[in-house]
RNA sequence: GCUCGCGUAGCCCAACUGGAAGAGGCGCCUGACUUAGAAUCAGGAGGUUGAGAGUUCGAAUCUCUCCGCGAGUACCA
């Protein structure tokens, strides 16, 4: 029941009756520290101290390192904070607090990622403003934060909607403009109807229901529109190579390097062989028949396999090659390629499907004619639209080619796999050679592969095909050539005739850069004639204009549109009425906290090239739902900046850390409506803010994902109770003092185990927070405890306050609390006296107290232990065995056995291998 | 389908990177204190490291093949 009970306490949806039960069953439950009176005293006393204050260039503080620890600042939701910003914000302070201790500058800063869809649409339901709303999300934000005891400088916040912020998003909008990085286009893009607005490739997802929005998982369909895009691709290389400097995890990398998708291959000219060209119906030429249609492959080395050519449904060159023969079945297939995208749906099964336009191409290489098909396996927006299919080495190419029976002509055999296959495809090559493939092209459909006699040479009928790199065959001089090889020697050979070129290509797109809402920053453009230009920077901040009614036009005119005294200037130039994406802030707060109410610059170089240092945010705490939206932006965003000299580093972010998903006590995402989440000021309530710090870090590694389980919070806080009854005793009204063994001995000797366990515990503790493993440096503080602490019969000051010290960085309040006990106290800093321990320097260990004279060794033979034995810990090898062999144990499965390896792993074991 | 990550005690997790399977917590059991329970304190039990092969004197750790869970991606030529 009693779990019951507790697990009902975190759920976020809770009836009435149950909420009463829980409340008369939490009553029960003892505090087992008065953490209700001492958090929030502590809480206060840092922010009227600014005890957190980081110290800019130039004032005292500023000689010591800096140290910039950063979490995505969070969008203030009316949901509040949330158990996994907890995690992260946790992390992030136990770093900060003990650089701080290890004598660093420490710049520990937070803001809100205000602008965006969730409080236009409560305004449009409630009419509320979005400016009363997010004021009244991130009040109760704040809150929950310092509730939290976050060591943040608040003097540095920063919130996306502040015009005085926002100013120098348009700001930078406007440097991005003034590059030609920033243009309109018409092109197919994504818009949510749901939304009512256009989304980037970026915030689109996949799934089985068809691709739908990441926020708020809306089905999107594509649309044609005119955009204002960012020309991210013109930083792809970039933005690709330097991953290679960052500190970041692999696997996040990894996400960018296939996002950026860079790829190298060739464009590869065909020219167009089209006996029957297309007319108007009355005879007279539509357009001039292309010659040329150009293609981009990555294997220019299968050129002499390529059978047949597919170009995209939307190609533009279809209209004007397909015969009037073939119009009717290709413009069925355009319709119908166009109404299966319409259906918002992912045709997971595959099938290939097209048509046959009539026209024929030539290929280059060799002469051979090869009928081009549209089909909607090649999109029009990679690459150049079109492809040469080689359907011996191309899963696609493959599948299309038996769906229509084309021919299938193999010229990479497989390393390794013996003079067989090649042998067998000489021949035929020899013997019929390409002379057959234009055979089957010319009769087209239905021409059957059998009678054509190429799949003799190949895997078909077995259904295998070759898509790795090989030797070429069947491939004219380049024959016999392994894969890489014969690359770059057609593309020489393309080039050098002028029927090619090597290309790279990026998935990459530019960036959608528009939304038609409200609630976001107006961009600092104007119109005149259908022309666009910047506004003049001294008319920044472009404010957003007050409006009664946010809602979207019916006719999809963005909201900004309907405030016409605002749109129309007067001087016949009319405002952009689009604004930027959520992104846009996000792009560069990082930044704006180094100088955050600099009216002039958007940050003071001095303090720019203090606090970004050579490689930028020294360690940047986040999710890895971000990896290719917020963390590419502002990685492009950034290098502009640093092109332009606003910023001296290439990269923001040097070092960033993943924390792990905190689920729900069933595994799942944590929802209102799955009650499987806890609320953060539910469990301070009942907890303490120092319990939920230490429980989310002792959950598990921080990159991992956890459950959250209430049950196992209690470990964590039971601990804390165990530290503060060591110290504190608690009389017969109820109140606190410190317990008489610990001052009645403030300066007692310490024994050599105490202090040898207590530099242990240094060590360990220390080594675990350099490498975020603050789950095993929190068990290590349990053990000093257990092993040692509460078996002392005496506590010595001394020990006591390094513990302390130790403690901080994961729970302060309990730290700073008995800090203050313990008697650090400083007359005037506050009427108790109270002075923090924030800067205290960080203990280190001693290694004279971490070497030990006699290490036990285990003793195996064949690898099973069978004894043990104590040696000086830098006994010589020949002791050591010599003791080995005469432990007890050992000698008689040593008996009468010849002993062929002596294996001794210093400090470890000795394995002595007999035969 | 492809890529990457993770499977250790009933549960959450350690294991110095190839060297005695266990640091810590939850739960469970025993004892102390209690009229009794709760809380607290002291102690204890608990294992084929997902399965199978391989490399090695020695494998939780390295390699391969499966199984399970999770994340990313999805016709990118």
């Amino acid at each position: 029941m009693q779990s019951d009970f507790l697990s009902i306490s975190c759920g976020v949806a809770v009836e009435s009756t149950l909420s009463f039960k829980l409340q008369s069953h939490m009553n029960q439950v003892r505090k087992q520290y008065p953490f209700a009176q001492f958090e929030p005293r502590w809480q206060q006393f840092w922010l009227e101290n600014r005890t957190f204050r980081a110290a800019d260039p130039g004032e005292p503080g500023s000689e010591k390192p800096k140290y910039y620890v950063l979490d995505m600042f969070p969008y203030p939701s009316g949901a509040g904070l949330h158990v996994g910003h907890v995690e992260g914000y946790t992390a992030t302070d136990i770093l900060a607090r003990y650089k701080r201790a290890r004598g660093y500058n420490v710049l520990h800063p937070m803001g809100w990622d205000a602008f965006g869809l969730p409080a236009e649409q409560h305004a449009i339901k409630t009419g509320t403003h979005p400016r009363i709303t997010t004021k009244q999300n991130t009040d109760n934000f704040t809150r929950q934060i310092n509730s939290l005891g976050f060591s943040y400088d608040w003097q540095r916040e920063v919130n996306t909607t502040d015009p005085a912020y926002y100013r120098w998003t348009q700001w930078i909008f406007i440097q991005l403009y003034k590059r030609g990085l920033a243009y309109v286009a018409e092109s197919p893009v994504w818009f949510c109807p749901a939304l009512g607005t256009t989304l980037a490739e970026e915030e689109v997802l996949q799934t089985d229901d068809g691709p739908r929005s990441e926020r708020g998982d809306h089905p999107v369909e594509r649309r044609n529109l005119k955009q204002w895009m960012l020309r991210i691709t013109a930083y792809a290389d970039r933005l690709l190579k330097d991953l290679d400097t960052l500190d970041w995890p692999e696997s996040l990398k990894d996400m960018q390097r296939n996002w950026i998708g860079r790829s190298q291959g060739a464009e590869v000219v065909f020219t167009v062989k089209c006996d029957n060209p297309p007319t108007t119906g009355e005879g007279e030429w539509k357009v001039p028949a292309p010659d040329k249609v150009t293609v981009y492959t990555t294997r220019p080395d299968t050129l002499f396999g390529a059978t047949y050519m597919v170009l995209a449904p939307e190609h533009p060159l279809v209209a004007t090659i397909t015969t009037d023969a073939q119009r009717a079945e290709v413009d069925a297939y355009i319709a119908a390629s166009r109404n299966k995208r319409d259906r918002e749906r992912i045709d997971l099964s595959r099938a290939k499907t097209g048509a046959f336009t009539g026209a024929y191409a030539i290929n280059p290489v060799n002469g051979a004619e090869i009928p081009i098909w549209i089909a909607d396996y090649v999109l029009m927006t990679y690459g150049t639209g079109a492809i040469m299919a080689v359907p011996a080495h191309d899963e696609r190419d493959f599948e299309f080619a038996k769906t229509y029976s084309l021919p299938i002509i193999e010229v990479v055999a497989k390393p390794g796999a013996g003079g067989q296959g090649a042998s067998s495809v000489a021949s035929v090559t020899a013997a019929s050679g390409l002379a057959v493939v234009g055979a089957a092209a010319a009769a087209g459909l239905g021409a059957s592969t059998a009678e054509s006699g190429v799949t003799a040479v190949t895997d078909a009928e077995d259904g295998a095909c070759f898509s790795g790199d090989g030797i070429s065959i069947n491939s004219g001089e380049f024959s016999g050539l392994p894969t890489e090889e014969v690359k770059t020697r057609i593309i020489a050979w393309l080039e050098e005739r002028g029927l090619g070129c090597g290309r790279v290509q990026y998935k990459l797109r530019d960036w959608l850069f528009c939304r038609q809402r409200y609630w976001g920053e107006p961009f600092p453009l104007i119109w005149k004639d259908g022309e666009h230009s910047a506004v003049d920077e001294a008319e920044l901040p472009v404010l957003l204009p007050e409006m009664a009614d946010y809602q979207p036009s019916p006719d999809g005119a963005p909201p900004l549109s309907k405030a016409t005294d605002w749109v129309n200037r007067g001087d016949g130039t009319m405002r952009e009425v689009n604004t930027m994406p959520q992104w846009a802030g996000s792009c560069w707060y990082y930044l704006r906290y180094l100088d955050p109410k600099n009216p002039d610059k958007m940050v003071d170089p001095a303090k720019e090239k203090y606090w970004m240092g050579d490689k930028g945010v020294d360690m940047y705490i986040g999710g890895a739902e971000h990896a290719v939206l917020h963390l590419l932006y502002a990685r492009f965003w950034h290098k502009v900046l640093f092109d332009i000299g606003a910023v001296s580093t290439p990269e923001p972010f040097h070092k960033l850390y993943n924390q792990g998903m905190i689920t729900g006590s069933d595994g799942a995402k944590i929802s209102k409506s799955a009650g499987n989440g806890a609320s953060p000021d539910e469990v301070v309530a009942e907890y303490g803010a120092d319990a939920m710090r230490l429980y989310e870090m002792f959950m598990g590694p921080l990159n991992q994902k956890k459950a959250w389980n209430t049950q196992n919070l209690e470990g964590p806080y039971n601990f804390l109770g165990r530290i503060w009854r060591l110290l504190m005793i608690e009389n017969q009204e109820g109140e606190w003092t410190l317990h008489p063994k610990v001052a009645a001995t403030a300066d007692a000797p310490v024994p050599d185990e105490m202090t040898r366990a207590l530099h242990i515990a240094i060590d360990g503790v220390t080594r675990d927070i350099d490498n975020m493993a603050f789950n095993t440096a929190i068990a290590k503080l349990m053990s000093l405890y257990k092993d040692t602490l509460s078996k002392a019969e005496v506590l010595p000051r001394s020990v006591v306050q390094t513990v302390l010290v130790l403690l901080a960085p994961f729970a302060p309040h309990m730290a700073e609390e008995l800090w203050w006990q313990v008697g650090n106290r400083e007359a005037g800093a506050s009427p108790d006296g109270m002075t923090t321990l924030s800067y205290i320097p960080w203990p280190v260990a001693d290694p004279k107290w971490l070497a030990v004279d006699e290490v036990e060794m285990a003793v195996q033979v064949n690898g099973k232990v069978r004894g043990r034995v104590t040696v000086p810990v830098n006994a010589a090898e020949p002791d050591i065995l010599a003791a080995a062999k005469a432990a007890q144990g050992v000698d008689e499965w040593l008996a009468g056995k010849t002993i062929r390896k002596n294996i001794v792993v210093p400090k470890r074991l000795v394995n002595f291998v007999v035969g």
